[in-house]
Formats: structure tokens, sequence, C-alpha cells
RNA sequence: GGCGCCGUCGCCAAGUGGUAAGGCAGAGCUCUGCAAAAGCUCCAUCCCCGGUUCAAAUCCGGGCGGCGCCUCCA
């Protein structure tokens, strides 16, 4: 599988350094609000990866996913809140679960929070490896990381220090440092907030030790095969997490770095801009199913455009991608309507050949809008298949295993299924409703029929009639 | 100001040297009690101007336009 790599600037062929076992580690989210449909986007790109990994390319992987779950923002919302850290993270920690799961991201092996005590211990271990190896200082009570102790130190994001704009705010601390560029690894304690001690003197964490400490944690020996995230962490997060990781160890940190392009929002005839908290123009998966949309249909829109482009959200795009979406489950339900007759040598070539295209655009550094592509023209060839009487049930279930292995890496068409077995009307009354409308067609009552068929249309349920059999769907 | 990305049909979007995938919308047709739904068919020469090449949407140069990073951020 070739993968766009960051460090290098370049698409390069990825396989795991040892034991068929890719680790990976993902920044996650700063819990202090739910995550936002553009942090999702990342997500669900690294869960695409995750997939693609392991049901295409074989690997086995072990993926550390973190909460954020201590640092200005979280603090303060915390405190606004009247509620103890811990437990005021942890109410956004169970909704992104809730997120995730309705958006079909695969369970990762580790989400470990930040401040919880192995982490916070192993912090304290990384911040004195590097005090020993002496890329710190200490000033007013925190701990800071000297860059000019680290020759390669801007690698990852090749930025012109000399050029930067003139006035542009270089530091956000209030702290005192002897570079504006050293960043804090941990900072002093200050009336009011969460401290610990982790056997360096009372403090919190920085921003950036949290990640290095927690991949060195649960990854094993340096370096790790994957670190991925959004690209808005290029700089400064990523490079400082190389930076400390390096430094503490005296080995490369990751292998591979892949991030994410932004979701951006469009406004009301205003120019599309990224989305994001601080800047108020987030919508978030309840926004989203509030607007009649499903979480299957906003995973589809986020596989039809790479992950190393921009997206562009808008609602027109979501109604685009739900129908997109249903043209593919229309064709598998399709499917049950075929009779019984000889397996048609012709439909398991254009399978075979499908399948090869497919994998051949994932293994192109995921792209899963080209391979959506060849599962389109898939379908518009099986279909004509179907209407020439040339497919049997064999060949059905040959179709069905095949979309379920294209599935297993984009993981839309299960979570759509899911939806649907939960459709907003119990499936007894629909099941009983069509049964009294074929009894009013039966008898010729095509007014009682019309007015079963629209009732249930407004209650989001269509009904197909396909010759003398009726089945429904979700709109 | 520095670094970087992008500009393909009405909308979304692949393709990055060999003569434009796919989806949505639209049009026509099939099916149907009428519908709906579904299916099939049709539907672009790639922002502009130069250049390189037998050949460019794809490479180079110059414009115009959009976005990102340089500061908390996925």
């Amino acid at each position: 599988m070739r993968l766009y790599n960051t460090l290098t600037r370049s698409e390069e062929e990825f396989a795991p350094s040892q034991d068929n076992i890719v680790r990976m580690y993902t920044c996650g989210l700063t819990v202090y609000a739910r995550g936002h449909i553009g942090n999702f986007r990342t997500f669900v790109a690294t869960d695409v990866l995750r997939r693609a990994l392991r049901h295409q390319a074989g690997c086995e992987v072990r993926q550390v996913m973190n909460f954020t779950d201590v640092d200005d923002r979280t603090i303060l919302e915390s405190q606004k809140a009247g509620v103890p850290l811990r437990e005021y993270t942890g109410r956004y920690i169970d909704a992104f679960r809730r997120d995730a799961a309705a958006l079909g991201l695969e369970p990762v092996e580790e989400n470990p929070r930040a401040t919880d005590d192995e982490n916070i211990t192993a912090m304290g271990r990384t911040i004195a490896a590097l005090e020993e190896r002496g890329h710190t200082y200490r000033s007013d009570g925190s701990i800071y990381f000297k860059i000019s102790t680290l020759p390669d130190y801007g690698k990852l994001a090749r930025l012109d220090h000399a050029g930067m704009k003139s006035g542009a705010r270089i530091d956000s601390d209030r702290y005192e440092k002897e570079d504006a560029r050293d960043f804090v690894l941990w900072k002093a304690t200050k009336p009011g907030e969460p401290t610990w001690d982790p056997g360096i003197g009372a403090g919190r964490p920085g921003w950036h030790i949290e990640c290095s400490a927690m991949a060195l944690r649960l990854l094993g020996e340096p370096p790790i095969d994957i670190h991925a995230g959004g690209v808005d962490l290029i700089f400064p997060h990523h490079e400082n997490e190389i930076a400390q990781s390096e430094g503490a160890t005296g080995r490369p940190f990751s292998r591979f770095w892949v991030h994410v392009e932004h979701l951006m929002i469009e406004d009301e005839g205003k120019a599309a801009e990224k989305m994001s908290k601080s800047l108020g123009n987030v919508y978030n998966l309840q926004d989203v199913v509030d607007r009649g949309f499903r979480p299957s249909a906003l995973r589809y829109l986020y596989l039809g455009v790479h992950y190393r482009k921009q997206l562009r959200f808008s609602w027109t795009a979501m109604a685009q991608a739900e129908e997109a979406l249903k043209r593919l489950t229309d064709f598998l339900a399709r499917l049950d309507t075929v009779p019984g007759r000889a397996a048609n040598p012709v439909v398991a070539e254009r399978l075979a050949e499908a399948t090869r295209g497919f994998a051949g655009h994932i293994d192109d550094d995921l792209n899963t809008a080209a391979a959506l592509g060849v599962i389109f023209d898939l379908v518009r060839a099986l279909n004509s298949t179907i209407d020439a009487g040339e497919m049997g049930t064999d060949d059905a279930r040959a179709v069905r295993e095949t979309f379920e292995r294209f599935d297993k890496v984009l993981g839309v068409l299960a979570l759509r299924r899911g939806e649907d077995e939960r459709p907003p009307v119990p499936v007894e009354e629909i099941e009983h409703l069509i049964a009294a409308r074929r009894a009013a067609r039966l008898a010729r009552n095509f007014a009682e029929a019309d007015r079963i068929r629209q009732d249930l249309d407004t209650r989001g349920i269509l009904l197909e009639d396909t010759g003398s059999t009726t089945r429904w769907k979700r709109k």
C-alpha cells in the first residue's frame, strides 16, 4: 500500500516494521465540547486507513487514539459548569463514543485519557529523560523544551522562521521563555487548577507531552509505524511531539506521518472557511441528524473526497451523498429479487475485475473516491445483467460477498443496514400496513391503498411495488 | 511577509504526459391501477495567456481566483 508521508512530502510504500503489526497513533479529541463533523472527517479517514490495513493489506493493527482531557479550555469550561474536570470531560468522551459508533468507526485498541495515572506517570518519565539529556530548562516553576538543543527541529513542518510574518503571534503562553519557539512541557501549578506531580514538580501537562508519552508507553519501541491527525496539527503539535519523543529516546519517533485535510463550511454565500470550534462555525452529528440526514450519508460524503483534499461541506452535498448511497443499497436490495438459475460466468469476471480495481485505488493512498467509482461501474453493469435475466441466485450471493469485502474497508453499507434495522415506524406495524394495503389493492380499492402509502410516506417509510410484492425502505 | 495546497459538466468529484471515471440534478425510455420507487440510455475537453512535446486537464513560465499553515484547533 502506498501512503503519503508528510515527513518526506511524497508517497511511499508502506509496510509495518515488525511482525506484520501496524503500530499507529491517532491524535484524538480535546474533550471540552462535542466533536464536530470536521473532527470526524479526520477520524473517519483514519478509520478507513485502519480498515484498509486490516482487511485489505492483511496486517494486524494496534492503534491508540487519545482523549485530551486537560488543557486551558477543558479546565475553564469545567469550572464554568461547576463540575470536576474528570467528570466534565467524561461527558464528552461518552458523546464521542456514541458519535463514533454512529459513524461506523471500528473501536481502536486503546483510548487513553491524558489524566489517567499511568499516563501522567509516563509524562513524568519522558520529561525526566529530556532533563537528563539536557533538552530542558525550568523557569517560574514550569519546564520548557529548548529547541536549540535539537538540530533537526522543524523537519516535519519545514517552516522558515526567518520569513515569518512580522507581528504574527509566535507564542500564546504567558510564561517566561528563553526563545520564542521553545514550548512548555510541564506548566507550573496555578491556584484553583488541577495539579499532579509525577516526580518532576507540581504542575500539569503542556499540550504536546501527553501524545509523546502515551505513544511511547502503549506502542513499544520507537519508531512507531504511523502517526496521524488533522493537517492543522503538523505545526506545532506534531513537530513538538517529534522533538519530545526523539529528544527523550534518541530514536526516530514515527516512520509515517499521515495528515487529513480540513472540512470547510460555506455559509450563505460567504467564502468557504475551515470549520473549527474557535471560529464558531461548527456542526456536529446531531445537527446533521436534525436536518433529516443519516450518519451513514455523512460517512459516504467523507468517502467521496480524497482525504488530502479539502472537503467543502454543504447541505446540498449532504443530500447528494444520501441519494448516491441509496443507489448502492437499492442495488443490494434488488439482488434479493433475482430468480434461481445457473451461475453466469460473466458475473464472476465482472466481480474479479471490480475487486482488482477497488483494491488498486485503496492501495493508492486510500483513493476512496475512485474506489467508489469502480463500485458504481459494477452496479450499472450488474443491473443490466439482472434486466437481461442473466443473473441467478448463486451469482447474487457472489455479488453480495464482493460488496461485503468492499465494505470492510469503506464501512458505510453495514452502517446503513444497521440504521435500516431501526426504522422510524416499528417493523411489525409496517408489515401489517403493507398487508392491509395489499388487500385493498386486490379489492381495487386504490383510494385506501394510496392512503396507507401516503401515511407511511409522511412517517419516513417508502413503499415500492415490484410485481406482486411490496418492499419498504427508509426515506 | 514566508511556506504550501487547490481551480475538471448546473452541483459534488476521480484522473497528474497518450487523447476526460463515478455520483447528484436534468432529458428520453421501461415497468406500473395511477403513482412512487427502481432500472436502462443520453448528457464536459478540463480558470486565462504563453511555452515544452509526436502528444498536456496532466510538465514549465506568467496571470486571475479560492483555501490552509506560520497562533488554540481534526
